[in-house]
DNA sequence: GCTTTACTAGTTTTT
DNA sequence: CTAGTAAAGC
């Protein structure tokens, strides 16, 4: 097949030449819906094509489902293109420095901290240096974490994180930079890894010449999407890469930057240029996806901002009807609407999932929850907890966490405060005895003698000795553990079926694995989430289903009909970023994303009442939205959607006489 | 008196 | 879901 003519029958000019162009650096700024995901398929597949190995291709992604995505889709052109490697930041990270493990000091396997772990770490390190004694407030494990994280993936003093983000505890400054010394020596010590680390020994790698040379060398045509989102130490590591031969495509918009709570700055894409100066430019400017009165709207939003954007997007599709906007009496009249237009779409058969609803705070999104399960309409959340960090699944780790290191004490405690008649006094008494020994199974014997918890605790040490029997397969320690859970798991969660067939998806996981470290390590580092997991769980078989997403895990993603609901000023912009120039602004470019993921139609909704501790409060519409021009660009339309006006359908003598024939 | 358990309020976004 | 607090249990 002819390649050339292949991306001419399927790329417009622009998209042509980024694609075509491999040798040195291009920065393709990319408004919504242009085909930037088009552009890099098609380039990794003309890459192959050309005769370039497929191991010295790089693509970097915002999500490892990304990077999926685009490579099997160029896959199906030329199943080379799968050997190429696709991830994240974090898991091309994980797997560089599995490489060069022994060059860090590390010894193999590493042990990962997923975030819960980390926070702990920090706190228990904060509590022995004697910071939470005084009596003025000390911040939170979660805070703690938060200001060390912002400090090394912004790459600024701890000072000026809390300058900027928490003033109020300005004066532990002094405190927190040593708490994050002890933190990072801690983690050296115990041969342990967090997420930060993942970037942070990526880049101290590869500011060894030897070692940059040879990932130099390795990788010989970079790719990185979603560049406004990058942070410091990811840009920098870029760099680095391609330093030498200096084939790196960095693509983004500045206009879609959301992540700047996480560190990411969009100013990398204006670096890029000082970097490689010589770096070929190309805007993509026509967009395929939404229709144009859609396109009005957000090009009115993004016009409203402080910062001037570029680009304004141009459609290729030409309906006619205008955005509507919706106002309810309550967030409750707003879902059950929203349930009922579902409804009536998918019977003008339009699938579930082209359907999306979107919004700020995974909270919003709760009421509508309640009126999808109502109505039985198959319905999945994007965002929020993670697979690994839902609480029966941290439970079930914790006790595999034992079995590879008996002396892990977070993966204790976690285990022991499971068992009935045990707390937290308890737990750390038999954490101590269990150290000091170095052999749990004796410590546990003795402390399976005590009258209030001695039955748990033996429980617990039969399942220990069983999953720790020599040559058992990863697949058996899990299976065995999880027997020994399952009854903690019913005692403790009322929904535990539903959790129960997440314990089943993670026996499936733990089957593809041969040791019990690496399937720990690269569980929390690097989930393979959107591979088995995402398809583990498909609850609805028979009809794949509507989508309800945070904003912020919306992006990249496209619907054929998208509701952005709760859109009321304090919920969206969320109030703790109305204050700050820079946080607003980042909203405001929130809501664009959230518009430019609608193809054909985009209904916005707020409800006019909502209920705050307690009290209840009239809502103002979201600010962005709020101004004479904007409204123009919509329908608007008051709905009192209530359900009151229905026939009564039982009596009160009916009603009693149904519920008790039932029982 | 020490520990565990039960309850309640408030909740931004996430690799 | 978790931090904080009140009540219950040994």
């Amino acid at each position: 097949m002819d390649i050339k003519k292949l991306l001419k029958d399927n790329l417009n000019p622009a998209q042509y030449e980024a694609v075509t162009t491999i040798d040195g650096p291009i920065l393709v700024v990319a408004g919504a819906g242009t085909g930037k995901t088009r552009v890099i398929e098609y380039r990794v597949l003309y890459l192959v094509s050309k005769g370039i190995s497929p191991q010295s291709i790089l693509l970097l992604t915002f999500t490892r489902r990304a990077a999926r995505e685009m490579l099997s889709r160029a896959a199906r052109h030329n199943k080379l293109c799968e050997y190429i490697y696709g991830g994240t930041f974090h898991s091309f990270g994980f797997s560089i420095i599995s490489e060069f493990a022994t060059a860090l000091g590390y010894k193999r396997p590493i042990s990962f901290l997923d975030e819960a772990d980390s926070e702990e770490i920090i706190y228990r390190l904060a509590i022995k240096l004697g910071y939470t004694e005084k009596k003025k407030r000390f911040p939170t494990k979660t805070t703690l974490k938060s200001v060390i994280s912002a400090s090394f993936n912004r790459g600024e003093s701890i000072e000026n994180v809390l300058l900027k983000d928490y003033p109020h505890f300005l004066h532990l400054a002094k405190n927190i930079e040593h708490l994050k010394e002890e933190y990072v020596k801690y983690k050296i010590n115990h041969n342990l890894l967090d997420y930060d680390d993942l970037l942070i020994y990526l880049r101290l790698l590869l500011l060894k010449e030897p070692i940059r040379k040879r990932l130099s060398e390795r990788f010989r045509y970079i790719m990185v999407d979603e560049f406004q989102d990058t942070n410091k130490i990811q840009a920098e590591i870029v760099y680095l890469l391609g330093k030498e031969h200096k084939n790196v495509m960095a693509v983004g918009d500045d206009a879609q930057s959301i992540y700047g709570f996480r560190g990411a700055r969009y100013e990398n894409m204006f670096e890029f240029l000082d970097i490689f100066p010589k770096a070929k430019i190309i805007k993509l400017e026509e967009n395929y996806r939404s229709t144009q009165p859609i396109l009005n709207l957000a090009n009115a939003v993004i016009e409203r901002a402080k910062k001037k954007y570029t680009k304004v997007l141009v459609a290729k599709r030409e309906e006619k009807e205008k955005p509507k906007l919706f106002i309810f009496k309550d967030p409750q009249n707003e879902a059950e609407w929203v349930a009922e237009k579902i409804i009536e779409l998918r019977n003008e058969g339009i699938p579930l999932h082209h359907i999306g609803v979107l919004f700020r705070s995974l909270y919003l999104g709760r009421p509508l929850e309640i009126a999808l399960s109502k109505r039985l309409i198959p319905y999945k959340v994007y965002g929020g907890i993670r697979f690994i960090e839902t609480a029966h699944i941290k439970d079930l780790i914790s006790h595999i966490k034992i079995i590879a290191n008996p002396l892990d004490e977070l993966a204790w405690q976690r285990v022991l405060m499971l068992i009935e008649g045990i707390g937290p006094k308890t737990a750390d008494k038999i954490i101590n005895e269990i150290i000091k020994n170095g052999n749990f199974k004796e410590v546990l014997f003795s402390f399976s003698k005590n009258p209030r918890y001695g039955i748990g605790i033996k429980k617990l040490f039969e399942a220990l000795k069983e999953a720790s029997i020599e040559r058992l397969s990863v697949a058996e320690i899990v299976s065995i553990l999880s027997d020994y859970y399952m009854p903690i798991l019913e005692r403790k969660y009322d929904d535990y079926q539903r959790r129960a067939s997440d314990i089943e998806s993670l026996k499936q996981i733990a089957m593809g694995y041969k040791s019990i470290e690496t399937f720990l390590v690269e569980l929390i580092a690097i989930e393979p989430a959107e591979k088995s997991i995402d398809d583990i769980i498909t609850l609805y078989e028979d009809e794949q289903p509507v989508i309800l997403s945070t904003i912020h895990s919306a992006k990249g993603l496209e619907w054929d009909i998208v509701f952005i609901i709760g859109l009321a000023d304090g919920h969206f912009p969320v109030s703790h970023n109305v204050m700050s120039e820079e946080e607003l602004e980042e909203e405001r470019r929130l809501f664009y994303v959230a518009i430019t993921r609608a193809k054909t139609k985009l209904y916005l909704s707020v409800p006019h009442r909502g209920y705050r501790g307690g009290i209840t409060i009239f809502n103002r519409l979201c600010r962005f939205l709020d101004d004479g021009e904007i409204l123009k660009l919509l329908d608007v339309s008051e709905k009192d959607y209530l359900f009151e006006d229905y026939e009564l359908a039982y009596d009160k003598e009916e009603l009693l006489r149904k519920i008790l024939e039932e029982l």
